[in-house]
RNA sequence: GGGCGAAUAGCUCAGCUGGUUAGAGCGCCUGUCUUACACACAGGAUGUCGGGGGUUCGAAUCCCUCUUCGCCCACCA
């Protein structure tokens, strides 16, 4: 580990080394306290500072960090940051969650690697296991969170299947049964036959999938002459069939309707019912009715009194599972349902059965865990009835109590909220949250089910046994009540709960909006009366140069950490920052990282510098404070640096945005405002590396070499603008600016950037428009040298005509010209004969630059009268807009103004332009 | 099938409620080891703002339409 001298010298090696710095300024920030809240500071609970809570989607207690995860993070970490220097009481919650199916999954690996099932355990050698296991391996990201800088509050970090959490999802549960808002219900439900386990909606993918229909002619009974067709994708579920169904508008089979048809291969009568469900314009128009295998079979059979046979066990293999009792062929029994679809279209081909074989482009459904072919299986599962507490959660978006940043997001959650349906929240694991549900196997009454915050061994009613609920709670219901489980819910008076809830910015993936966002907003209003936060921010995916999503499968992923090591954390943070628009995906090349992350690193390094440059030539003698500066005696250039860090500061806040909405509600205005990190680092960067690099630099290079007041000025200017723009950059690179922050002049021992404040716009003042005719000359004077290509030590003489108080100006600045461009500045009171390059300036101010012996005249011609030419054609453009009538009438009268003004400028400098190719070329 | 969004420089994207000669980063070209930085400095090129129509004094920006991509939802067997 590597100390950092509060005050360095200045023989720091020119690149920055982010190995050397990066931990050990962390572990100085976290010995410190710097991210740790201090709940009672909060003005909720009488305390001097607003709070600002962001809540860390917990990541997979199993996972380790990939680029998805810095991505979110670094978001994340600038925005707490940020609020931190705002002088916030700014609280970062970090955890991770149990993840129920993915844990187990894991696991359920391990013990095969070891000729082991979770059976052979059983249920509580196994859920030890995990814990073991979880204990020992997880959380292994949140430990890399910290090496890219994440100021989470670790002494908080949470987890979603902890004794205080697991408080929390059982209160929950045990309130939304009492409401009969949670119930049990008997339908069909998408089952993972791997997993094992019930899926909700959510979790059951569609995937576009290229399978076939086929048709199968059902006989009609007692008319062998005639028979029915039906389409099916799934031929195997047949022997499930209770029914045929037509549309009862259907002519086509308006006869058929209460007759029977002929189940193929097992000679079963199956009535033909009139359902509206049978489309008319799909397939044959007939579909088959197997209610204990499809969910909308289910609805239909229910209607019409049908039985429900199930045919496919868990394991989705064949067999008579419930009344089904010589529904599935012996040959079929205990066969895999796929291979069961195969030898079901052979027998039913050889049965003279089978019609066409049509492709059939559909989505098939897989488990969002393990990718297996979902099966709609006939089973109970505990339901959350979503249509009431949709309400509230749709009407806080709607009302903007909660923004959605794209705002594309809005029309998407508004149309699922709207369509909402009920939320099958049990899954047949081991490991997660125990349905807190007990049976009692002796009493009726009132009923044997007992709902319970408790454990319970005896019945509350009759003192018998009783048996826990095999199930567990998806675990995304535990992740829904992260805002307040975390913050000490159930305990209305936690101080935590009373000091940050709502948080302010929830900051994830698009892809579980509805997973998580929107239950956390549900759960929120039925809990706590409120949001749990007031602004979603959708981040975008990485991908690869190809667009495809960066994933392990693929092996197209970058590894944060290989990042880390080689570039470091600030690279990678403002790498991804810097190269995400608001919702839009971050495009990196796996195969490339040294060209991936250039930005970043470049940044780093150019900062590192810019303190270079700083200590070698400020020194870290004291330094005069800049509050004690008087304006008259500040330079050029110090005016202009200053106003344009004001100008960058105002730019920063405003890309970063309202804190909070002023009232509760964003008003339209503001609902898309801010959060635009992008910007952020874009401006703070075009600051520090185009202004201050660029032109401050250069221009305070003499005044520093030259020891008197003046230099005094530009030391304490200097290193006020520098300080400034590190606190500008830190929440985005936190490492290498901590690191500079403390070496600068001045420093007081173990005070942080990380906690300083956050710069101020001083306002009003001098905008510094002196340093721009400056700036301007030596942009022109550049350009003249570079066009012909005049050697780079040799010196060009210049004439300005120009005003007088512009030329005194000037006189002052020579020596600053002649640095930057290598020019010798004279002046004159009208343009002197010969060649020479002229260029006129805005304001007027002419340049000419004698160039016997170096100009092509020919070509300078030519390039004098294509700018000439350009122009003319603008000015005639510029005469037509304000030739018409209209413009003049309606334009606002700014605008006329500006374009009269335009005009005013652009004819003086064509006149003079004009002379210049008459000069110098004659006329043309 | 329904809904939503996008199309601007070679690439990734800005361009906010219509109004300077449409911008940035990266890439590309030309020079330069100029005493903080070659991970740098200086200069440069590149766009009928997807096609067509309309509204307007004025359109990259608003409306319609077509084309092409993307996303979300959905029970079409």
């Amino acid at each position: 580990m590597t100390t950092i001298p509060d005050h360095a010298e200045a023989d720091l090696p020119a690149q920055y080394d982010p190995a050397a710095t990066e931990a050990a300024i962390y572990a100085r920030w976290e010995q410190a306290g710097c991210f740790t809240a201090d709940a009672s500071r909060s003005m909720r609970v009488g305390g001097d500072r607003h709070p600002y809570g962001i809540l860390m989607p917990p990541p997979n207690v199993t996972a380790i960090l990939h680029v998805g995860h810095g991505l979110n993070s670094a978001v994340q970490d600038v925005l707490i940051r940020w609020a931190r220097m705002k002088g916030m009481e700014a609280l970062w919650v970090p955890g991770t969650d149990h993840a129920g199916i993915a844990t187990q999954n894991v696991v359920e690996k391990q013990l095969a690697a070891e000729g082991l099932t979770r059976d052979d355990l059983g249920r509580e050698l196994f859920v030890d296991r995990t814990k073991e296991f979880v204990e020992k391996t997880g959380g292994v990201i949140l430990q890399q969170l910290r090496s890219i800088g994440a100021s989470a509050d670790w002494t908080r970090a949470a987890y979603t299947f902890s004794p205080e959490l697991s408080v929390a999802v059982r209160e929950a549960f045990v309130r939304l049964y009492e409401k009969k808002l949670i119930y049990r219900g008997h339908r069909v439900i998408h089952w993972c036959p791997r997993c094992l386990t019930s899926l909700s909606d959510e979790e059951a993918e569609p995937q576009e999938t290229t399978g076939a229909l086929y048709h199968i002619a059902y006989a009609v009974e007692g008319d062998s002459s005639r028979s029915i067709t039906v389409a099916t994708t799934r031929p195997e579920t047949m022997f499930g069939d209770v029914a045929v169904a037509v549309n009862p508008a259907d002519e086509r089979y308006q006869d058929l309707v209460g007759k029977h048809v002929i189940l193929p291969l097992l000679d079963l009568a199956i009535p033909v019912v009139a359902d509206d469900y049978a489309d008319p314009a799909f397939g044959t128009g007939v579909v088959k009715i197997t209610p204990a295998h499809d969910a909308n079979d289910f609805e239909v059979g229910r209607r019409h009194g049908l039985p429900t046979p199930v045919v496919i066990d868990m394991h989705g293999v064949m067999n008579e599972v419930a009344d089904a009792r010589g529904r599935v062929p012996q040959a079929l029994r205990g066969v895999d349902r796929f291979e069961a679809r195969t030898q079901t279209v052979a027998m039913l081909d050889a049965a003279g059965r089978l019609g066409k074989k049509e492709t059939h482009q559909h989505n098939v459904r897989h488990c969002y865990r393990c990718d297996t072919v979902v099966e709609p299986r006939l089973s109970d599962q505990w339901f959350v009835r979503m249509a009431p507490l949709a309400a509230p959660a749709l009407d806080a978006v709607r009302t903007g109590r909660v923004r959605l940043l794209p705002e594309k997001w809005v029309g998407v959650y508004e149309h699922w909220m709207t369509n909402i349906r009920d939320w099958n929240i049990s899954r047949q694991i081991w490991w997660g949250h125990r349905v807190p549900i007990w049976y009692c196997k002796a009493c009726d009454a009132p009923d044997n089910v007992i709902a319970s915050r408790e454990d319970i061994t005896t019945c509350p009613h009759c003192g018998g046994d009783v048996v826990q609920d095999t199930d567990v709670l998806d675990t995304w219901f535990s992740s829904g009540l992260w805002p307040m489980s975390t913050l000490g819910w159930p305990n209305e008076n936690a101080t935590d709960l009373k000091a940050f809830y709502p948080t302010d910015v929830l900051v994830t993936a698009p892809e579980i909006l509805f997973f998580w966002v929107a239950r956390m907003i549900v759960f929120g209003y039925e809990f706590m009366g409120d949001a749990p936060f007031h602004s979603v921010y959708l981040h975008g995916t990485a991908r690869d140069t190809q667009g495809r999503k960066m994933s392990k499968s693929l092996g197209n992923g970058i590894d944060p950490m290989d990042v880390v090591h080689l570039y470091g954390a600030d690279a990678l943070r403002y790498t991804l920052i810097a190269g995400m628009g608001l919702g839009a995906d971050v495009f990196l090349d796996p195969d490339d990282l040294d060209k991936s992350f250039a930005t970043g690193r470049n940044f780093a390094t150019k900062l590192w510098n810019i303190g270079r440059f700083l200590l070698k030539n400020v020194g870290d003698a004291s330094v005069r404070p800049f509050e004690d500066l008087r304006p008259d005696e500040l330079g050029r250039s110090d005016a202009w640096i200053l106003a344009r860090l004001d100008a960058a500061i105002r730019e920063c806040d405003r890309a970063v945005g309202p804190i909070r909405p002023a009232h509760g509600t964003w008003p339209d205005e503001e609902r898309a405002a801010g959060l635009r990190l992008n910007e952020f680092a874009e401006t703070a960067r075009r600051f520090v590396w185009n202004e201050l690099a660029d032109w401050y630099l250069e221009a305070s290079k003499g005044r520093l070499l030259t020891p008197g007041a003046d230099a005094e000025v530009a030391r304490s200017v200097l290193v006020h603008v520098f300080d400034q723009a590190l606190r500008l950059l830190h929440p985005i690179v936190p490492f290498v600016t901590e690191a500079l922050w403390q070496r600068l002049p001045g420093h007081v021992d173990g005070t942080f950037l990380a906690t300083s404040s956050w710069p101020a716009a001083r306002g009003g003042g001098d905008t510094g428009a002196d340093f721009e005719v400056i700036k301007e000359i030596v942009e022109a004077m550049r350009r003249v040298r570079s066009e012909y290509a005049i050697a780079p030590g040799k010196t060009v003489d210049a004439f300005a005509m120009t005003s007088a108080s512009v030329r005194t100006m000037l006189e002052g600045e020579s020596a600053l010209v002649s640095r930057l461009a290598r020019t010798q500045l004279a002046f004159v009171d009208a343009v002197p004969s010969g060649a020479a390059a002229n260029i006129v300036l805005s304001g007027g101010t002419q340049l000419i630059v004698p160039l016997a012996g170096l100009i092509d005249v020919t070509k300078e011609c030519e390039r004098l009268r294509t700018e000439l030419a350009n122009l003319e054609k603008q000015l005639v453009a510029l005469e037509t807009r304000l030739g018409n009538p209209g413009f003049i009438d309606r334009a606002p009268a700014n605008i006329v103004e500006a374009e009269r003004a335009k005009r005013e400028e652009w004819t003086t400098r064509a006149g003079l332009l004009r002379a210049r190719v008459e000069g110098l070329c004659g006329k043309a």
